[in-house]
Formats: structure tokens, C-alpha cells, sequence
RNA sequence: GCGGUCGUGCUGAAAUUGGUAGACAGGCACGGUUGAGGGCCGUGUGGACCUAGUCCAUGAGAGUUCGAGUCUCUCCGACCGCACCA
């Protein structure tokens, strides 16, 4: 018999989906329409692991929709403007565009050896004009719309890179690519006010029900909603009084006030530009360069002004005011009263500079002996040494009160403050989108008309080594409008502004008129699925949400609310690590087993050092490289194995154990095929039972199941387990009507995850290619006889074999007929009888 | 520090959501086939004991329940996210 030859058949039906446009999708109005999306790659050169698990993931959804009779969206394009095109082209002496087409086409093929049943006439590119036109379109819109603005701001500057960071990319103090010390630098920014959206990305957060709770929860922690007010404090010295605000979660705790701390960046630091002793300490407080945890836990430091403060609930009250190193300009209004007694933060400060620590909340009503001394009280409780606060329950009643005070003396406002911080898209990088504003004389903004978009990137030969080639181009930068001269921005596009909008231009990719289409877009968003790593789960899907609300936001015509109804965040793809002798990093390529030890393939009497299983990585050199499995056991094994180990959410090992059993599997399925290939054939007179219409039936259930609750590695095992089945069974007489009936369900069960190998058994036993998903039928599930579980006192003592539905009192007749059951019955009272239907009996007695 | 997820054989993992713990796979062992190796096929594989059987087993300990891997509490451990957020 002849052995599966899968280069030749993935090739086969490769060619077919594409010669067909097998995969090809419109709008159909009486289909249901599903929208399966994979988080598009970036066009790096190669694919990895990761993305073949990813794609295979939506694939599989994608292809099993698409049988169940949905119309499926699955398209696939190029997040293709970025640092590492323009760093590729520096070293190589290249032009970006150049390098990612080639990157492109290059991953394209790859990406078709996997069999994905995508969409490639909605093939998208993000760095190209006809896409990042729109988008500029859309930066203009949100302009009007009062969503874009510009600011002078502290940046995340990154001095390897030369460009700005956003928060999110500052990682441990340093660039999340470069890997740099990031520096503070001022720098005139364009925003997107997403902070306009905080309640309702918070908000809506609670009807994404098909989301794992864990990225809603990050999402709201970033967003970081807090509940207090804002209070105006008198800052005096002996020559002018200042008006500062603070905000606060914790007014009621005022009457502990014992110092006022501020940013140094603070608008009143001004006043002290010239001092010589601030000058240092603010340098001091500006050295970034250790872990973010080491500056949560870093000393706390002040520098004390000669300004007091006033207790605004006793003007009496006069307490000094510092610059502190914990002070954020960004937060609240950078500025803080300190109460020591009730914030751990606080009293370190307190102590250091030995303030005063004034207890004013204690956790029994009449302990006159409660006293705060080297730990902060936070609990609840109750409120004293306040004046008019005293007595209160904390924090229920008591910061409602003071609040309510703070009103009427007008001296506080109710506040509710977010964490989440407006969205600097600006990047004085060359290889992104170039913001389409220009500056006049007066170097003042404006928008570049319509008329004249896109604004194309120039062609640059040669990128000088450091910042940003656009500021270098004195032609490209000066624009004629009106008779008017004016001057391009030169800074381009966050790469997130890409990705943020992406899946709407997949639902009319060609149309040139704008972004999307109307009528395509209200047809085929949301997103039903989407599927990606959970490394996404805060910047991309937060910016994609912003970017949704933006769009919609004083829009009659677009209304839609979230772009991603379904969420999967899948696991990452690791293999183990090797060391040599010399503790280098070894690829399992370099590396074989011998005698059952793993010894360097150059030399044998080379041992070599296993490390744990880890994410697969370059600088680990623990890869595996997609294309070349592909090659030696074609892309159905690569699928079947990359589902098959571990649930889709958690991360799997790869193993070449592991690959080579999927491969063999493929091979033995195809033997089983040839076994039934000629059962058919013989189509004996009867059928001897329906012990396979049975399990088949069986099987679909389980199938259909697994298949909707991401359960995919069980659904291998469930196509071993009808393997399994199968290879006995199928020796068994049956009619040629019965084994087509069962056998083409379970082999269209098996497209999408193994394409190709299932639409070639499907075509060579003439069973049709285009055959709709099997149902199982339900009332061959519901057999006569049914295993019950017999209990006794709670203990398994056995199980029985009877007819289905069978009363609780024939069953018991049954059971004490059952020596082994039944001698732990004998002599004894029972006292209660538990029983579940066609399921368990359980005795007590 | 705050927030979250999770602890099941030698390994990856199943467990109809409170009802037969360990499906399926890998690894290993033994047997068959083969001149040998590989491959393929078969069998076994949680632990203990007084081994036709019985008892113990889901990180540890308690609790709820007729019944707990699953629910509740305490502790231990691992991983992830955020981090001076007032």
C-alpha cells in the first residue's frame, strides 16, 4: 500500500482552494455571516511557531464555521510599518519598503503551505498608500471631532532609537525594543484623547462576555478608575498665596494632615528654578535606570520649601510643604497631602523627615488607646481627633460626609480621577505614517486638505544613523496650499494607530473612496472571534476599542460599539534550552540523542545540558523553524501537533516526540482509509449491529463540543479515539450505505483541522468535497441501556449495566441480585437512598 | 505592595461543570516481526499491602455535602499582569 504522500496532496488541494478561490467571501444577505480574525503579523521575514499555532487556531474556527453553513470572513494582512524595516534597512544598506515586500511575499508563501482557508483577495498592507491614506483621513476626522490635540509634553525618549515611547512600550525603565535607558525629554506631541472614553471602555468592558476575564481585568486596572475628590489647599509664604488642588481618596483623613507634597514638576517648582539646592534634588529625582519596582520601593525623598499649607477644616492648622520624589506630575493635579497615619507611603516620609503622625482613624469605636506608630492603619473603622468627623464609620460614612462639607464650603469637589493617560501617537521615525499636518509661517498647525492625501512617505535611499530622515527632507517638507507656503509635520504615526483599525478596512479592502465601507462594514462587524497573544491584551485592544468609539463618536451612519465580540488570548510556543560545556546557548538543531542522552552533534562525547522548557526565542536559540517541519512532515502533522498537546490558552511544548507522533498518525489514518476504501467495496448484505452508527453519533457530539469551547486538544484525542475504534470495528460486516453514512461525517469532522489529508480521502471515496457539517443524531446517542454507577456510603462499590430510565426500586432489586455489590448491603439498615437518573444510586446505610 | 491565574501519574494533559479520577498522547518496560538497528504490531505502566481482593491517592490542613479534583476557609508553592496612582 501506498504511503501518504503529503507534498504531493497539500500541494494538490493547495492549488485547488486557490485556483478556486475556494476561501473567496461577499456579502450574502439570508447567510449568517461569522468574522474569524487572527491578529495580523508583522512581516519580519519568516514565520514562527507562533503564528503557525495562532493561524492554525483561527483556521480551524474559521473552517469549521464555514461547514456549519456561515458565511466566514477570514482575511489576512501585513502590520507592515515599523523600527525593525528601518534598522534592517540601516544595516543592509536597503530601503525599508524594499525589505518588507520581500518580507512579505516571502511569509505569504509560507503562510499558503499551512493550507489556511484565507481570503487572500482582502490581503491588506499597512504601510502602503492605499491604506494608510484612509487612515491619515481618519486622523483628520478625529481632529474635528476634538480628538486630536497637541501638547508639550515630558516623553519616553528612547536614545538608541532616537524616537518617543508610549508608556506601555517603556518596559522596566527601558525601550521595549532597544532595550535602552529611557531618558525624560520635553517634546511638542500629538495626542488622541482616549482618556474622553475612560467610563465607557470601563464601562463596556461588562458586555465583552465572550472575553477571558483576566485581559477585562487588566484592562480595568489600567484604566484604574478612582472615586474621591479634589481639594483646594492656601500655600503661603510670607510674601504670596498660592491656590494648589490636590486630589484625594481619603478627604476623610484630612484632620491627619501633616505635610503637602508636590511633582517637581509642579507649576510652583517654577518659583524655584534658580535655587541651587532644588536644581540638584530634581536631577536627583529624575535618574531613571532601575526597575519600576525598585522605584516603588525607593527611598522616599523631599526637599522642604520655606511655603506652609492650610488645613482647609482648621485654618489653624498650618503644616509645611516638600517636593517629593513620589509625587506624580501625571496623576491627580501633582500635588498630595500627606497623612501618615493612614498610608504606609506617608509615614515612611514622615518619619523620615520626622513630621507629625496624627492618628484620626481607629478600628474600635472607644479604644482611647489606639495610636499609629511605624505602620500605617488603612483598615476601616471609626474617625476621631476630627472635629465634626468624629464618631464616623469609616470609610462608608465618613467620606461621604467630608465631601459633603468640602462642597458647601467650596473648598472640594466630588472627583472621579482615571489612570488611563491620553495616547501620544507621534514617532519621529521615518518607516510609519506621516501625520498629514502642516505649519504655517507662525508655526501654527493645520490640517493638510483632503485633496492633497495621502501624504506619501518620500523615497529615501540612505536613512542617516540617528533620528528621523523626514526633518532632513527640505523638499519634501515644504507644501504649497492656496498660494500659501507651508511646512510638513515630520513626525509619523505610533505603529498602534495601524493595527487599531485594521479589521475595518478587511471588510471592503479595495474600496478607495474611504476607510471601509459602510454597508460591508455594518454586515460584517464586529469581529466575532479574534484570536491573538495575550502580550496584546492592554495596548492594541485598548487602542482598537478608543479607536472604534472614535470613529462612531458623532457619527450618524457608524454606530458600533466594541469591534471584538469574541476574545482568545492563546499560549506561546516553547521548546527546551541547551547549553554546551561552555554554558552557549545551543539550537536543537546542533544537537541529537545518543544512548538516550543528548550530546552535541559535532561531537558526540560532547554532553549537553537540558534547560527548561521556555518560550521559543532567538536569543535562546530554542526555535524551530516552521517552514522546514513543513517540508519534512507537511503542514496537516504541524497543525494536528500544534492543537494537539495543550489547551489552546496554555502555552505547549514543542517536541520532536511530539511532531513525529502526529506524523505517524496522519500515516495511520491513511491506512485506515485504504481498509475502508476496499470495506466499501465488498458492501456486505447487512449490518452486523449498529455498534458504528452508535459511536460515530458518539464521536459528533464530542467533536461538536470540544470544537465550541476551544477544547482542541481534546478534540485530538478524539480523533484517536475514533481511530482507534474504527481499526476494530471496521472488520466487522457492514453495508456499504452504513460505513458512507458514518465514515464521511467523521472525515468531514476532521477538515479543519487536517485540510488537506480530509478532502482527499473525501475525494477519493467519491463522498463529495462540499458536504455541510454532520449533526448527531440524538435519539441513536440515547441507547437502551445505560451504565449506572452503583455507590454505597458514598464509595464506588460497582457499576450496572441496565435499561435506561429504570426505576429506582427495579434497580435496587437489581443490584442486591450483584454478589460483589451486594455483600456490602447484607446485615444492614439502609437509611437513605440517593438516585440520579440513568447516572448514579447511591446507599447509605 | 496591589490585582489575577493555577497546583492531578515519569511527562503533556482529560474529567459531561458537584456524581466511575487519570480519557488521549508522549516516555519507559516487556513480547512479536526483522540477519541487526530503525520502523511496525501487541501488552503493561498512580501508590501500598496480608495481591481472585482491599485500602490509600488530585500541593497541605480543615469545612459544607449522601458524594469534592471541582464549592468555602486557612496555609504552602508556582506563574502572569500592574506598580510611588494619592
Amino acid at each position: 500500500m501506498d504511503r501518504y504522500n503529503f507534498k504531493k496532496i497539500e500541494k494538490k488541494w493547495q492549488k485547488y482552494w486557490d485556483d478556486n478561490k475556494f476561501f473567496s467571501t461577499k456579502i450574502t444577505n439570508n447567510k449568517k455571516k461569522f468574522y474569524c480574525l487572527e491578529m495580523f503579523p508583522y512581516p519580519s521575514g519568516k514565520i514562527h511557531m507562533g503564528h503557525v499555532r495562532n493561524y492554525t487556531i483561527g483556521d480551524v474556527l474559521a473552517r469549521y464555521k464555514s461547514l456549519q453553513g456561515y458565511n466566514v470572513l477570514h482575511p489576512m494582512g501585513w502590520d507592515s510599518f515599523g523600527m525593525p524595516a528601518e534598522n534592517a534597512a540601516r544595516q543592509n544598506n536597503l530601503d525599508p519598503k524594499t525589505w518588507t515586500e520581500k518580507n512579505i511575499s516571502n511569509m505569504k508563501s509560507q503562510l499558503k503551505k499551512l493550507g489556511l482557508s484565507i481570503d487572500w483577495d482582502r490581503e491588506i498592507s499597512t504601510c502602503t498608500p492605499e491604506y494608510y491614506r484612509h487612515q491619515q483621513e481618519f486622523f483628520l476626522e478625529l481632529y474635528d471631532k476634538g480628538l486630536v490635540y497637541q501638547k508639550e509634553q515630558y516623553v519616553n525618549w528612547d536614545p538608541i532609537d532616537q524616537t518617543v515611547l508610549a508608556n506601555e512600550q517603556v518596559i522596566d525603565g527601558k525601550g521595549w525594543r532597544s532595550g535602552a535607558i529611557v531618558e525624560r525629554k520635553k517634546l511638542k506631541q500629538w495626542f488622541f484623547n482616549i482618556n474622553k472614553f475612560s467610563e465607557e471602555l470601563l464601562e463596556n468592558l461588562n458586555s465583552l462576555d465572550e472575553w477571558p476575564n483576566k485581559v477585562k481585568i487588566m484592562q480595568k486596572n489600567w484604566i484604574g478608575k478612582s472615586f474621591g475628590c479634589e481639594i483646594s489647599f492656601k500655600i503661603n509664604n510670607s510674601k504670596k498665596v498660592h491656590e494648589i488642588k490636590c486630589f484625594t481618596t481619603r478627604p476623610d483623613t484630612l484632620f491627619g494632615m501633616s505635610f503637602l507634597a508636590l511633582s517637581v514638576d509642579h507649576p510652583i517648582a517654577k518659583f524655584y528654578e534658580k535655587d541651587e539646592e532644588f536644581v540638584k534634588f530634581k536631577k536627583e529625582c529624575s535618574k531613571v535606570g532601575t526597575t519600576e519596582e525598585a522605584i516603588a520601593s525607593a527611598e522616599k525623598l523631599g526637599f522642604k520649601t520655606e511655603l506652609l499649607a492650610t488645613n482647609p477644616l482648621n485654618t489653624k492648622i498650618k503644616v509645611p510643604v516638600y517636593f517629593a520624589n513620589f509625587v506624580l506630575m501625571d496623576y491627580g493635579f501633582g500635588a498630595v497631602f500627606g497623612c501618615p497615619a493612614h498610608d504606609q507611603r506617608d509615614l515612611d516620609f514622615a518619619l523620615k523627615y520626622k513630621l507629625n503622625v496624627q492618628t484620626v482613624v481607629r478600628p474600635d469605636k472607644n479604644d482611647n488607646y489606639f495610636t499609629v506608630k511605624d505602620k500605617a492603619y488603612t483598615g476601616p473603622g471609626y474617625i476621631f481627633n476630627s472635629s465634626f468627623l468624629d464618631g464616623l464609620k469609616c470609610p462608608e460614612e465618613s467620606i461621604i460626609k467630608t465631601i459633603e462639607y468640602l462642597e458647601e464650603e467650596k473648598i472640594g469637589n466630588k472627583k472621579i480621577n482615571f489612570r488611563l493617560k491620553d495616547w501620544g501617537v507621534s514617532r519621529q521615525r521615518y518607516w510609519g505614517c506621516p501625520i498629514p499636518i502642516m505649519y504655517d509661517e507662525n508655526n501654527q498647525p493645520h490640517k493638510v486638505p483632503i485633496d492633497k492625501l495621502p501624504v506619501k512617505l518620500p523615497e529615501i535611499t540612505k536613512l542617516e544613523t540617528t533620528g528621523n530622515p523626514l526633518d532632513t527632507l527640505t523638499d519634501w517638507k515644504e507644501i504649497n496650499v492656496n498660494g500659501k507656503k507651508y511646512v510638513r509635520e515630520t513626525d509619523t504615526l505610533d505603529t498602534f494607530v495601524d493595527s487599531s483599525w485594521y479589521f475595518l478596512r478587511f471588510c471592503s479592502p479595495k474600496n478607495n473612496k474611504y476607510g471601509f465601507d459602510e454597508e460591508e462594514v455594518k454586515y460584517w462587524m464586529p469581529v466575532d472571534q479574534y484570536i491573538g497573544g495575550v502580550e496584546h491584551a492592554i495596548l492594541h485592544l485598548l487602542y482598537s476599542r478608543f479607536f472604534m468609539m472614535a470613529i462612531s463618536y458623532k457619527n450618524e451612519k457608524i454606530n458600533i460599539k466594541e469591534p471584538f465580540k469574541g476574545l482568545f488570548t492563546q499560549g506561546m510556543v516553547c521548546h527546551e534550552t541547551y547549553k554546551n560545556e561552555n554554558g552557549d546557548w545551543l539550537s536543537p538543531d546542533e544537537i541529537e540523542t545518543f544512548n538516550g542522552v543528548k550530546v552535541e552533534k559535532r561531537d558526540k562525547n560532547k554532553i549537553v545540558k537540558v534547560g527548561p522548557s521556555e518560550s521559543m526565542s532567538k536569543s535562546k536559540k530554542n526555535t524551530i523553524d516552521p517552514e522546514k517541519i513543513i517540508e519534512n512532515y507537511g503542514a496537516d502533522a504541524a497543525r494536528l501537533f500544534i492543537l494537539s498537546d495543550s489547551p489552546p490558552e496554555k502555552d505547549v511544548q514543542w517536541s520532536d516526540e511530539g511532531i513525529n507522533s502526529s506524523y505517524k498518525f496522519i500515516q495511520k489514518l491513511w491506512l485506515l482509509n485504504q481498509k475502508i476504501s476496499s470495506e466499501i467495496l465488498k458492501d456486505h448484505e447487512s449490518d452486523n449491529g449498529d455498534n458504528l452508527t452508535k459511536r460515530t453519533n458518539q464521536y459528533l457530539k464530542k467533536i461538536t463540543d470540544n470544537l465550541s469551547s476551544f477544547s482542541y486538544n481534546v478534540l485530538i484525542a478524539n480523533f484517536h479515539e475514533i481511530y482507534s475504534f474504527l481499526v476494530k470495528e471496521i472488520s466487522n460486516k457492514y453495508t456499504k450505505k452504513t460505513i458512507i453514512d458514518n465514515y464521511s461525517k467523521i472525515l468531514i469532522t476532521m477538515i479543519p483541522v487536517i485540510p488537506h489529508f480530509a478532502y482527499e480521502c473525501l475525494e477519493m471515496n467519491d463522498f463529495g468535497i462540499n458536504k455541510a457539517w454532520p449533526n448527531y443524531n440524538k435519539k441513536i446517542l440515547e441507547s437502551d441501556r445505560v451504565e449506572v454507577v452503583v455507590q454505597v456510603n458514598g464509595k464506588k462499590r460497582g457499576l450496572v449495566n441496565v435499561e435506561r430510565n429504570i426505576a429506582e426500586n427495579k434497580l435496587m432489586e437489581f443490584i442486591k441480585k450483584q454478589k460483589n455489590i451486594n455483600k456490602y448491603l447484607v446485615d444492614r439498615k439502609q437509611k437513605k437512598i440517593i438516585f440520579i437518573q440513568n447516572r448514579i444510586i447511591n446507599i447509605i446505610n
